[in-house]
DNA sequence: TCTTCAATGTAGACACTGTCAACACACCAA
DNA sequence: TTGGTGTGTTGACAGTGTCTACATTGAAGA
């Protein structure tokens, strides 16, 4: 086997495209946004053939609803592995840490989120995707709704205080994403401005006070 | 001057094309979404070659930055006239009022509003456009950190609670807009639900109460 | 071991897009 | 009358998503 077979020889067959193309996409919309996003330039950036990206995705909208499955799955994780770590029946906490675990992730991982965002993705959403995004939202909704037992806002409509609770960690995640960065790449700074915001909305300072032996900064920086 | 002479004379000229145009592109917005959005489209809408649009708008980014700017505009006037029109110096009840307006004109108006959340508007915005956007915001950080001298969350961080503040019309406003409408096409129904989600976030029911001939029809429904 | 067959990748075609340059028309000012 | 400038037309180009026919591969079953 000379060396020029070597190196040119590649496999007729890519092994495991579909991952790959999932990945490559990510990574485009992470460097030049989703409207950059091309079946030909990741078929040509894998160095495969234009037509291989439509054996795993028959559109261009079903990989992107692919990609918002995912990220649906994993922006549901983050907001519940924070409220799983603290171990505490009090909803508002519970509710408190999961905005954060919301947030955080937003503001970690803008291309995937951008995904969630985009136009095309809830547009042409298949059922997996609207079956993730139902499934999250209800899981807010239930801890929502739990708090309002618990004294928060008892009066109002269990959906309107929904939609105003998901609407903060959304809105200022949306708001960030684009305009000037705010600085702040400081990882405490960013846990300080995230706890500051869902605070206003799920306040949880009245309840780490009267906890005594629990400070701040065990539930904040969890 | 045959007939067909009357019907088939078609001015070279368009004569005001370029109005024309956007006020096709927001109704193709508005009908099938931004994605389906095509200058030659839009010509051929307009009976004119696929070509004219280009005298009008560089390129079709130059176009979105046009329907955003006149978005931004129209945004702006709704939120304040609610405001402008109570002629109060209460901080409160303005800021309420102008959350109000821009959350009903959003809900109103998804063909501009959905330009307004658009990836590629934000990304190749011009200068128009930015300066828009950054005048508006800047009215409302005015008159947030006005209610703080005003005893609305007096220590925090003026730019946190603008961003905290902003983001629920505008987080409200982009969940609405996709998924399943809420019925509620009821004019009242609609501004029940808008002052009632506004009212969390700038709470005005302490003011309008205890301003005795003020009931809170006068300030809610204006 | 040989054969078949489904999965996967390739190559070419099609209609469509945005954008550009060369040209045509219409109107206004000098 | 004559330019000239703004506007619309036409044709071209590269790029896109998607379809169809064909090629290659590896594995399952005879």
């Amino acid at each position: 086997m000379t060396l020029v077979e070597t190196i040119d020889k590649k496999p007729y067959h890519h092994g495991d495209l579909r991952d790959a193309i999932l990945i490559r996409a990510a990574e485009i919309i992470g460097e030049q946004g989703i409207e950059a996003l091309s079946l030909r330039a990741i078929a040509r950036d894998l160095g495969v053939s234009h037509g291989a990206p439509n054996r795993h995705f028959q559109s261009k909208a079903e990989l992107l609803s692919a990609l918002g499955t995912t990220a649906w799955f994993e922006a549901r994780t983050a907001t519940l592995s924070k409220a799983d770590e603290l171990d505490t029946d009090n909803p508002h906490i519970r509710l408190n840490a999961m905005g954060r675990g919301y947030l955080k992730w937003a503001m970690n991982h803008p291309a995937l989120f951008s995904v969630l965002l985009h136009p095309d993705v809830a547009r042409y959403a298949n059922d997996a995707l609207r079956a993730a995004q139902q499934e999250f939202e209800q899981i807010i909704h239930a801890v929502v709704t739990e708090t309002q037992t618990h004294g928060r806002y008892p009066d109002i409509d269990p959906h309107v205080l929904s939609l105003y609770t998901i609407s903060v960690p959304y809105g200022i995640a949306a708001l960030l994403r684009n305009p000037l960065k705010k600085g702040s790449s400081d990882q405490t700074d960013q846990d300080d401005l995230i706890a500051e915001l869902i605070e206003l909305v799920v306040p949880i300072k009245q309840f780490t006070a009267e906890l005594p032996g629990t400070d701040d900064a065990n539930v904040l920086e969890l």
